[in-house]
RNA sequence: GGUCCGUUCAUCUAAGGGUUAGGAUUCAAGAUUUUCAUUCUUGCCAUAGGGGUUCGAAUCCCCUACGGACUGCCA
């Protein structure tokens, strides 16, 4: 086994878009992956054709590699395992689902699902729960419970039929998982599930053991909701004879919601604003968008960083970290157990913490679109230097607007509680002083304007406070923003002055 | 209801029998910034409860409580 190649797969269905749970499901993959020198599978599980979503596959690729996570095969990824989409397998799982059959693994089971609806709602109406098992399958239209001729008549009059997996009586099915140790199951609690649909398809169960079997799979590693199927997996793996080489397992803890009980779900995003997707994803039938991290401006350095952090850490101090950093010191050992519950605070900080590492000129570019979309046009001469003025008050590539505005436009209006807290009735005469004063500034920078401004107010003897403070509104609109002088620098001087009249003739 | 999994500050987590239980986020206070934000400093805050085992338990075992997943011809 060790010197098999390790081969992983990410195996989503494409029935909306991806859950930001599952990316992360796709990324400890990858790093596994990639760690080990082995290879990354995307495969689509599109068995349930009632659920079929349109644009959700495209969807799904488009995430990937927004995130960088690039399968080494896959739908339109090429590899010498395909195909990679289950519906264009279908031949193959028939194929095993007959063996089954034949080898007593499993059995035809006659009963349509109106039946089995029937017989959970009267289970329910009596306060118990029914189940397709080792405990009831002989009282129900199967294989095992009619006669042979029976059977063979209803096969041969096309009667529907699905094939069930016969579950052994009384065993104990124990696996090592990786993440959560020892776990053991008897098989006397589990049920008789569906391999084989009547519409001529495989279930997930069937389908994804036959696959990881093909596709030469050597680790799964998936979310916790698949637990409980874990034992069905393993005794399918047996009853087709492939026990030698199955995968091993290891299943991630849950993402929970920021408050409240269970897991983090698309309603939990809309409430609390923050992204639950990727991707922004309009639902084809509703119409409905759901936000996206990309559109919501996280980068995806940072996206990827905090999916890292949420159900494993290093074991060290450092939080930040470069996928290729995720792939050298990334271990399944390391995987908490626990489910983590996701804070969208803290994913603000990750992408801050990103966005001071850029340099200027890095954020100038990705900040064109914003400009644009402003109808400002300007240079990235220009911009550049505002925004390493601002930039260490930005989270958000967006937010060097919200902090900025004031370097692009002209206030419209000023802030009420700023004016009335600084301006006073002599303000209007000293606004227009220093408008004077700055027409005559010879150099126009910071430090000269600045020693002119203090020369004259030395001079005139004036209090610093009492005409910085309204100035500032003068330039800026309100009662934020970085040195006085550098605004007045970045903004030009017939601008600043302009301003600061305009700012005159509207507060009077 | 049943099966399985889990439980350290509000949140993400470290500590794999011996630490004043550490870090990060959030929050609060102070400093700096003649503004705002940033930044810096400081502070608040945790081993779910009960029994064992042990010289010694967050760590090992058992019970209880709580939380979660699953229990479909969905994945």
């Amino acid at each position: 086994m060790s010197e098999k190649k390790i081969r992983v797969r990410f195996a989503p269905s494409p029935t909306g878009p991806l859950h930001m749970g599952g990316v992360r499901t796709a990324l400890f993959n990858y790093l596994f992956a990639k760690q080990h020198g082995g290879d990354f599978l995307l495969r689509i599980e599109d068995t349930d054709q009632t659920r079929y979503v349109p644009g959700a596959e495209e969807y799904i690729i488009e995430s990937l590699k927004w995130c960088g996570l690039i399968p080494d095969e896959g739908p339109g990824f090429g590899g010498q395992y395909g195909p990679y989409r289950q519906s264009e397998r279908k031949e193959i799982y028939a194929r095993y689902a007959q063996q089954l059959v034949d080898s007593g693994w499993a059995y035809y089971s006659f009963d349509s699902p109106e039946d089995l609806d029937r017989l959970r709602s009267e289970a329910e109406a009596a306060g118990q729960v029914f189940s397709y098992s080792q405990h009831t399958r002989m009282n129900l239209c199967n294989s095992l419970a009619l006669n042979e001729t029976d059977v063979k008549n209803r096969l041969e009059s096309g009667e529907p039929f699905a094939i069930r997996f016969k579950m052994p009586e009384q065993l104990d099915v124990t696996e090592e998982d990786l993440i959560r140790g020892s776990v053991t199951f008897n098989t006397r609690e589990l049920d008789d599930k569906v391999l084989f649909k009547s519409d001529g398809m495989p279930t997930y169960h069937l389908a994804n053991v036959v696959d990881d079997h093909l596709m030469e799979i050597t680790h799964v590693i998936r979310g916790e909701e698949w637990l409980p199927s874990m034992p069905l997996h393993i005794l399918l793996y047996r009853a087709l004879g492939w026990e030698e080489s199955r995968p091993r397992f290891s299943h991630l803890p849950l993402i929970l919601k920021p408050q409240g009980k269970g897991k983090l779900s698309k309603r939990d995003g809309d409430k609390l604003g923050f992204p639950v997707f990727p991707l922004q994803w309009q639902d084809p039938e509703t119409a409905e968008i759901s936000k996206g991290y990309r559109e919501e401006g996280y980068f995806p350095e940072a996206f990827i960083n905090l999916l890292a952090l949420l159900g494993w850490n290093s074991g060290t101090e450092q939080e930040i970290f470069s996928l290729e950093e995720l792939v050298r010191l990334f271990s399944l050992d390391r995987v908490v157990k626990s489910g983590s519950r996701f804070d969208p605070e803290k994913a603000r900080w990750f992408n801050r913490t990103y966005l001071q590492e850029k340099s200027p000129e890095v954020l100038a570019r990705q900040f064109e679109p914003i400009l644009k979309e402003k109808n400002i046009v300007t240079s990235s001469l220009k911009v550049t230097p505002i925004i390493e003025e601002i930039k260490d008050r930005c989270d958000f590539v967006k937010d060097i607007w919200d902090h900025g505005y004031y370097f692009f436009e002209a206030p419209k209006s000023y802030d009420e509680k700023t004016v009335s807290k600084r301006w006073k009735t002599e303000t209007a005469g000293e606004m227009e002083a220093i408008a004077h004063l700055f027409e005559s500034v010879d150099k126009w920078e910071a430090s000269s304007i600045k020693d002119s401004f203090s020369a004259f107010m030395n001079e005139k003897g004036w209090n610093f406070g009492g005409v910085m403070n309204p100035l500032r509104l003068c330039l800026v609109g309100g009662n934020m923003g970085p040195d006085l002088f550098r605004i007045c620098e970045l903004l030009g001087q017939s601008e600043t002055v302009d301003r600061i009249r305009k700012a005159v003739k509207v507060l009077g």
